[in-house]
DNA sequence: CTATTATTTCGATTATTACCGAAATAATAG
DNA sequence: CTATTATTTCGGTAATAATCGAAATAATAG
């Protein structure tokens, strides 16, 4: 993963209602879960909620899928795992800087 | 490790400039760089990479240490490995949000 | 003490982000 | 078609963050 790109999703991860959001679809599994339900669990404002999903979506952290009036929010676990496994290379590697 | 600490440190990693300053340190061990290398490598003005080292240790990310006349700053190892770990048991954990 | 090197704080500007109510769009049921 | 539910976009304000030059502080050498 690039240093840009993980920086991107460290950054949209890095707010607490974010965090939270992801951690719930996350929980969720690949099924996700739908705005409305995000909505009733976090208990915030529609618009701030959609305006926080476009961030962890601009970041690849998570996708969106309608099925009929339903948005499913689907947690990318690829975009996760890659970087977990950059910051554990940043960790245990020994190149220079 | 707590979602508020998680959300701190996921933000602070989360900016270009800060990101690589870290990845140096970590790279360069537990000894950590001055300051001074810091500025050297990355190429920014002294008060703005002042300012991202604030940022990096009021996470608990970076820790700094006086000899002379060198600061060192040192990367937190725990902290970072803490980090992983929050998000490794988010991708594999199957509590419920 | 003074000079030198290392690093931070100050101060001000600009840019970005967060927030949320209200209006708009999307999809479907009836 | 209209009504209903689901979700987003718009518009604006307030808060936070990024930037960097210049001045200030810290430590030591001579």
């Amino acid at each position: 993963m690039d240093i840009d790109v993980a920086a991107k999703a460290l950054k949209e991860l890095g707010h607490p209602t974010r965090l939270t959001l992801f951690r719930c679809l996350v929980k969720a599994g690949h099924a996700g879960l739908p705005v409305g339900q995000l909505q009733e669990t976090l208990q915030i404002p529609n618009s701030t909620l959609s305006h926080h999903l476009s961030s962890l979506m601009s970041a690849g952290l998570v996708k969106q899928q309608r099925e009929g009036r339903v948005l499913h929010c689907i947690p990318q676990f690829d975009c996760l795992d890659g970087l977990v496994a950059f910051l554990q290379e940043e960790c245990c590697s020994d190149e220079k800087c």
